[in-house]
DNA sequence: CCTTGACCTTCCCGTCACTGGAAGGTCCAT
DNA sequence: ATGGACCTTCCAGTGACGGGAAGGTCAAGG
């Protein structure tokens, strides 16, 4: 298989597989030209990396699953562990984006978005935060 | 003032302070020494600036919302449209993030987490989904 | 006057996971 | 022989900084 092929049955770019082989995710032969000669255990890894990719893993969480996917002697515990750290990442992020988004909503139903120039918006993001209090004692 | 005391009284580091001059965003004075020399006009931009990135504005958003608060002839809709804009992103980004939490959230339940190497998630990254039907016709 | 140490400066590289594009080799059908 | 669709490598850029080196400046203390 070369590479069009195997990026059109994985449904990642050329560009990314040329990558991920450079950062030794993938090692598929070479044919006598030089092209890249892939087989069906490169395409099933590809595959994988696609997914764990989709989940939002980290391209060396990616490994790390790779690498356990293919160690018969793995514990699940150590899937498990590295899933559930992703997920309270995952769950970092919505909690963050959740803030900001209640936030903006909330100046953004406050703005008028007529042609006058008053803005709650700029009026928030100009407010000056008074000096903090020293510190006790 | 100095790099520094804006930077505390900014919450901003100084590389981010020298970097948003870089680009443009400030244009401190500069003393003989050829340290920069802000002015309370600076400090202020920079905690603008500040407030703007923790609402997740990209620095392009934020050099337009800059240039919109110092416009007195603005339109307030013009800065509703750019934090409507923004909103949606931030709801794409939730709604991708739960999309991803909710398949990892069901992984992680149903993988035991124990010494045995079985692993609903490794299965689940590894499956070979069945070929894609013909288009009709 | 000298030293120490805390500042400040610029410059360059690294991050993360690719993406775009240039320059050039290969293969196959005409 | 030619064209076009492949393939290759290499280099540069993305966003928004952060780390760190090499070197100039300033104020305090001895």
């Amino acid at each position: 298989m070369n590479i069009n092929e195997v990026s059109k049955r994985s449904g990642l770019p050329s560009k990314t597989i040329r990558y991920y082989e450079e950062i030794g995710l993938i090692t598929p032969l070479r044919a006598a030209n030089g092209y890249r000669a892939f087989r069906e255990r490169d395409l099933h890894k590809l595959a994988f990396l696609g997914r764990a990719r989709a989940l939002g893993f980290t391209i060396e969480d990616c490994r790390t699953l790779l690498a356990l996917y293919e160690d018969s002697t793995r514990e699940s515990a150590q899937v498990k562990a590295l899933a559930e750290g992703h997920l309270q990442a995952i769950d970092a992020k919505i909690a963050q984006l959740q803030s900001m988004r209640a936030t903006l909503a909330h100046l953004v139903h406050r703005c008028a978005g007529d042609d006058r120039p008053d803005c709650p918006i700029l009026d928030d993001l100009a407010l000056v935060p008074p000096p903090a209090a020293p510190p006790a004692g």
